[in-house]
DNA sequence: CGCCCAAAGATTGTCGACAATAAGATTGAC
DNA sequence: GTCAATCTTATTGTCGACAATCTTTGGGCG
């Protein structure tokens, strides 16, 4: 499933838009490695295009805070360093819980049996406990997404989607993570769904943010002993 | 009080940049009007620049959801409905109120004490009831620009002082916005800086989100009436 | 030997021109 | 008279080239 907020056609019509995609996942899959220069000439080349969409792409990259441009100096793709991370979680914890809340006002039923079906088979994945470190993470994020989505905010969808989750998956390539909270993690989950199914805003918002809050702690923890 | 995130340099090095804010004020003022188609070729010559700074510009608008661009069409100014109006209201009540919480937690003393002195001021101001209109709801953005601020959170703060206080502004400059909450609004702005000052994060976010959930059903009674 | 200055190289920023696509107008047919 | 199709026109998308700026390399001076 593709973290997109709008279904995007096939092939996007103009070559600007390709080039912006491609980019973005390049520098979030770490293709294009943290703090690299990014010369437009090379880029133009490799990507056989010219440079003009390729700055527009990159204005784009710019607005989402992927790469950081200089004026008359050049760009370079951003290196998240743990502050950033953190800060992104705490942004995460308000949005999201207002998501929530959102969601459990919003939600069809049928949406909301949906989610409690992609919990059961994350359930299964967690039992099989080989599989954790790609799945179970690909996982969380896939369950977060359509919380959001469930939220019907349209310009919240946008901020998480297009801007936050990019950054927040670039950040566990770039670590490979691998959490050992993921038992906790369904086990929030599961709160979470079933507050939404019982149409409890208030405690919906709570539950998530506190799975959001936990999340970061266990990254802080994590990045504390990576430091040391 | 200029709304950006960071000081930005008298004369910006490169044109794109610089159309980039002029583009941004015309939007936000209205004097490019809502739904207005924008054409590359007369934009350019007005501003008497090449269409390729432009359409960088563009493109950044565009992220800032300032614009909307169709493929090979062209791109209009957005015209902001009554709905996203309160969509920006809901995501400014969850990120507000984490911002203040956290400006509980981080903001120095000295600049604690420089909002308490900002809102005396206000409060002469809204002795005098006739300045009301502009000036109040201008320092109503002043007070929340300055409490994210203090967050600390670099990303909240460029989230919310780089695209969603523009559209706030855009907004009140599309409808003539005067509020009768002046009074209410600035007792509540009140209550917020008294719970920062004793560093309490959990009350002075529930206090925020509460004055923009206030604020939300205010712009939502007075759009009901505009309706009828 | 190290530091500073200058020139060469490379890269970014900007421009004008061409190609491709979409909107609008004109003409023809029913 | 209305609809449809085609042609015209205008706008967007893309490209290559020039100008301005920064970086780097080389040389000279202290």
């Amino acid at each position: 499933m593709s973290i997109t907020a709008e279904a995007l056609p096939e092939v996007t019509a103009t070559i600007a838009d390709r080039i912006f995609d491609q980019l973005r996942q390049a520098i979030v899959e770490g293709e294009i490695p943290p703090g690299s220069k990014i010369s437009e000439p090379v880029l133009a080349a490799r990507y056989g295009i010219s440079r003009g969409p390729l700055r527009e792409a990159m204005r784009r990259l710019e607005s989402s805070s992927l790469v950081e441009r200089k004026p008359n100096v050049g760009a370079r793709v951003i290196t998240l360093t743990s502050e950033q991370l953190l800060e992104i979680y705490v942004i995460r914890e308000a949005l999201e819980g207002m998501a929530a809340r959102l969601a459990a006002e919003h939600m069809s039923d049928a949406a909301i049996a949906d989610l409690k079906r992609l919990l059961t088979r994350h359930r299964t994945d967690v039992a099989q406990e080989e599989w954790q470190t790609y799945f179970q993470k690909e996982g969380d994020l896939d369950f977060h997404f359509r919380i959001v989505q469930g939220s019907g905010n349209r310009r919240l969808i946008n901020i998480l989607c297009n801007d936050l989750y990019h950054l927040a998956r670039m950040y566990r390539c770039q670590f490979g993570m691998k959490s050992d909270r993921a038992r906790d993690a369904l086990k929030e989950h599961e709160l979470v769904v079933e507050a939404i199914a019982e149409r409890d805003g208030e405690l919906a918002e709570w539950l998530m943010r506190r799975h959001i809050r936990k999340s970061r702690k266990a990254t802080e923890r994590r990045l504390a002993a990576m430091q040391e």
